[in-house]
DNA sequence: CCCTGATTCGC
DNA sequence: GCGAATCAGG
């Protein structure tokens, strides 16, 4: 693969957005992330300062990360500050054949019926009616348990700080602070770590015998 | 280990 | 100009 001006300039729009270079890599084909750090260098784009305007003496000391960047978005309604509750983190979710869950970047976890959550009814996430939502009664005991152990030990990564080899279950209600992902190392090939592969993915049948 | 960007240097 | 290898770091 050559530097076409489109791939440049994909190079450069990703570039600035904040992606990493293997993630641009990637997303191009045919580099690597060493490809795309060498011509981002040749190109003079390594200061991601992005503008020029004022930045003299002293080095941003956080270069702003992509991570931290991109935490903010989803935010509905302003909710003037007041003192919240901290609601707990829910500890059951949906379970469905299929993974009907996070599904990367869309990830907006159906917030748990365990937990109602203070003041916030319930935000749904947008769009499309929700998926049937399992009962905490279709989840075998056993990976409940398991579950709640887990996430106690949470790496709590953000959307941005997720790979392949991230556990992707959301955690918590994403209308509040207390949301995080899993993060613990994903089975291989799985989006989930052994713990959320538990309640994520069951036979038809086990579920049927549990329900009420 | 996973990941990041920076640099070097033979091609 | 290109990018693998390497370095330095989180």
């Amino acid at each position: 693969m050559s530097w076409t001006d489109e791939r440049v300039e994909l190079l450069k729009r990703m570039w600035a957005e904040g992606q990493s270079a293997s993630q641009i890599a990637k997303e191009l084909g045919g580099v690597t992330r060493n490809a795309v750090i060498g011509k981002v260098h040749r190109l003079g784009l390594s200061n991601r300062a992005g503008d020029g305007a004022t930045e003299r003496d002293e080095a941003p000391e956080a270069p702003a990360t992509a991570a931290a960047r991109a935490e903010p978005p989803a935010r509905a309604a302003p909710e003037p500050a007041a003192a919240r509750p901290a609601p707990e983190p829910a500890a059951a979710r949906p379970a469905p054949e299929r993974p009907a869950v996070p599904q990367p970047a869309a990830a907006a976890a159906p917030s748990g019926n365990v937990t109602p959550l203070p003041i916030r009814k319930a935000i749904v996430p947008a769009g499309q009616p929700l998926p049937p939502q399992p009962s905490i009664n279709e989840i075998s005991p056993e990976a409940l348990a398991s579950v709640r152990e887990v996430e106690k030990r949470a790496r709590k990564l953000t959307l941005m700080e997720l790979t392949e080899r991230t556990c992707k279950w959301p955690i918590g209600d994403p209308a509040t602070d207390d949301f995080w992902f899993c993060g613990l190392p994903s089975l291989p090939g799985k989006p989930y770590c052994e713990a959320h592969v538990g309640v994520a993915f069951q036979p038809m049948s086990a579920r049927r015998d549990r329900r009420r």
